[in-house]
RNA sequence: GGGCCCGUGGCCUAGUCAGGAUAGGGCAUCGGCCUCCUAAGCCGAGGGUCAGGGGUUCAAUUCCCCUCGGGCCCGCCA
């Protein structure tokens, strides 16, 4: 049973070592024969390439200890081994456990081959059940810029986009435009005071100042108002809070000035002249959520302008997607409506007040969803609030309307959104399963991921307090590029731009998927800007290296002998290679980018190692030097298609 | 007050879901390595009560309970 190639070299030595074990646990004890067997990765290569810890599990129901075990098994498993070419042999250690011993030259051949006929598709291994699957990421607000914090949105969203779809499903990357909310409407009357001006900076930069602008101006009449009101119905916190929360804005305020005096006087001497700036701002949402032909205009302008400005940054970012959805065709389209009809006709809306509150524990408690969706039976569900009492729609609300939408074209939808959401989420998942789309809501993953901070404040786009995604991408270009003037002084200057770009921006795209997305980031230069060990461009550089060699020893080999592959560290490179398939079904199947960018470090790690201590192309034998080069060009295959999955560029040269 | 998430050497981080053989990396510190495939590199050294305390187990960083510390949520914001 000789295999050429294969989609999972690792699998296949997985697969025989499980046969044999099965086939002499049937032999040796017939009664326990039904035990599943499960192999495990031992921690250190002295105790083989795979093990199994069966004999201690087995030993609970015999009188026998797991060594003893394990002693009878490796002796009849080492007689029986022959017909499985993968395993070289089979020992019993330590307490019990039952090591497995890779035949190094059989897996060589098999793993470099497998790379190198598969190529572009090595690793990427695809499932027997193909999915449509919408994935709907980034989705920022378009009244500012997309800055680190939802940079994280969009990479690990682009990330798990690509990741799910080389594994064979179906997928669609989905924007969700929020051209509905509040904060829309405030850019769109601070761009109107202005006098609709064309933009003088990057279109969403520019947006973003006008409404970091206008809100932090409303904010500060909006305290002022009530800090005069006051003072009776305001107890002496509430008034503590307003005093805080002014002086903050106020800081705000001379920060914004500062950075935009043009802007900022404009709309400063605009809005005095405005006696309830308000009411005007809710008419216009109003306006707009009824199709008011004026409403229209501006507020579609004003949110064309700043996607014009995402589209420029994600394009240069490698993001790209296959639908912007506008948020206000729901609600133009009566969607919205009928999901809010169909919703009252269930036992669960409630009145409070002049507003219709959605009864999220009800549905939790009669459907019996609870553990379903992970909460504690005593947990109680915070209602919904469906609308406002002017008649418009809230968010959430909009989202049941968008998420049936979604659900007629994919089977699964993973929203990328921030934890911060996750009860909001929750109460969608909720109304889902009252409309009758129980199946759907259990369809419906949130994939969340904490934010992104500065050291001791927190990134706010009200406030116009941010690191734009260009800035990063800016600096981290310019930075890549001081490096590459360095070593190829020789290059072509478009070259070396270029390869800045990828390099530049493979560091930033590196930093923000690497830390576990459950986990807060700490943004700081250093952090998102690293081109040494740990790092985006640290995995380029050992590609480019390996496609060096490759180009230095300029002659094709086709086949080699792989037995003389001896070297600790050529056979934990073919190890390595080897299980990269497994490695990427597992982050495919598990929703985590962050292994993938794990294990290509790792693999870089190991090449590096290699690369110091062996040569290649002056190895001391041709034959030698043959077998090096195949693993080599497996290993190239390997990270780059690696970096592939999580949107990262591998250069050539560097 | 309630709920969710996180806590691993000075700093950042993997491993925890599916408990097992000396807890992997990186930064910083110190000491070495460019007549040889790119030194964005490699080799070596020191540094850990895996927040603390209980429990389950032959075995706990991993599972359960409690405490402490940090983040997020409980809006007619998104």
């Amino acid at each position: 049973m000789n295999i050429i190639i294969s989609a999972s070299p690792f699998t296949e030595f997985r697969r025989q070592c499980e046969k044999l074990l099965q086939k002499t646990l049937e032999k040796t004890l017939p009664d326990l024969a039904a035990y599943k067997v499960t192999l495990e990765i031992p921690p250190n290569p002295q105790f083989g390439e795979l093990t199994s810890r069966i004999c201690f599990e087995i030993s609970k129901h015999l009188s026998e200890t797991p060594i003893r075990l394990a002693k009878q098994i490796e002796t009849e498993a080492n007689l029986g081994k022959s017909e499985f070419p993968m395993i070289e042999s089979v020992e019993a250690a330590g307490q019990g456990y039952l090591n497995f011993h890779v035949n190094f030259p059989e897996l060589s051949s098999l793993t470099v081959k497998s790379a190198k006929t598969l190529d572009g598709e090595y690793g990427h291994v695809k499932t027997e059940s193909p999915e449509k699957i919408i994935v709907e990421h980034t989705s920022v607000n378009p009244v500012h810029p997309i800055h680190v914090g939802s940079a994280r949105n969009s990479i690990l969203g682009d990330s798990l986009a690509r990741i799910l779809s080389a594994r064979g499903h179906k997928v669609f990357r989905h924007y969700y435009i929020d051209d509905v909310g509040r904060q829309s409407s405030i850019v769109a009357y601070g761009y109107k005071m202005l006098g609709r001006p064309r933009p003088s900076a990057k279109p969403d930069h520019f947006i973003g100042a006008i409404y970091a602008i206008t809100n932090c101006l409303l904010e500060i009449r909006r305290l002022k108002a009530l800090l005069n009101r006051q003072t009776g119905s305001l107890n002496y916190n509430n008034m503590q809070k307003a005093r805080m929360d002014l002086d903050d804005w106020v800081a705000v305020a001379v920060d914004l000035q500062q950075r935009f005096p043009n802007i900022f006087n404009s709309l400063l001497d605009a809005m005095e002249k405005i006696e309830d700036p308000e009411s005007e701002i809710n008419a216009l949402m109003r306006r707009y959520e009824m199709g008011n032909k004026e409403a229209v205009e501006i507020i579609r302008e004003v949110t064309s302008i700043c996607l014009e400005g995402f589209k420029q940054t994600l394009k240069r970012a490698n993001i790209f997607f296959d639908s912007w959805d506008w948020e206000s065709s729901f609600i133009w389209s009566n969607a919205v409506a009928k999901c809010l009809n169909s919703l009252k006709r269930t036992p669960y809306v409630f009145h409070r007040g002049d507003v219709l509150e959605f009864d999220a524990e009800g549905v939790a408690r009669d459907l019996k969803l609870k553990s379903t969706f992970g909460l504690k039976e005593t947990y109680e569900v915070p209602s919904l609030t469906l609308g406002r009492s002017d008649g418009t729609t809230l968010y959430t609300t909009r989202d049941i309307a968008y998420s049936i939408w979604k659900f007629r074209r994919a089977e699964k939808v993973i929203n990328v959104i921030g934890m911060e959401q996750k009860l909001a989420q929750l109460q969608l998942k909720l109304a889902l399963c009252a409309l009758g789309y129980a199946e759907e809501a259990k369809r419906l993953i949130h994939f969340g991921y904490s934010l992104v901070n500065f050291p001791g404040q927190k990134i706010s786009g009200r406030r116009g307090r941010y690191i734009t995604l260009d800035e990063v991408m800016d600096e981290a270009v310019l930075r890549a590029y001081e490096e590459v003037k360095k070593r190829s002084e020789d290059m072509a200057d478009e070259e070396k731009r270029k390869i800045s770009e990828q390099v530049g921006i493979g560091a930033v795209k590196y930093a923000l998927i690497e830390t576990d997305p459950l986990k807060p980031v700490i943004f700081t230069w250093d952090r998102v800007i690293n081109f040494e060990r740990n790092s985006g461009p640290y995995i380029q550089y050992s590609y480019a290296r390996a496609c060096s060699i490759l180009r230095r020893a300029s002659r094709h080999v086709e086949d080699a002998d792989f037995s003389l592959l001896k070297e600790p560290v050529e056979r934990e490179l073919i190890l390595m290679v080897a299980r990269f398939p497994e490695v990427f079904v597992e982050a495919a199947d598990n929703l985590k980018p962050n292994i993938i960018a794990d294990f290509a470090n790792a693999l870089a790690d190991k090449f590096n190692t290699f690369y110091a201590a062996l040569p290649v192309v002056k190895a001391e034998t041709q034959e030698l030097s043959d077998a090096r080069l195949l693993l080599v060009n497996a290993v190239r295959i390997t990270l780059r298609n690696a970096l592939d999955l999580i949107g990262i560029e591998a250069p050539e040269r560097m």
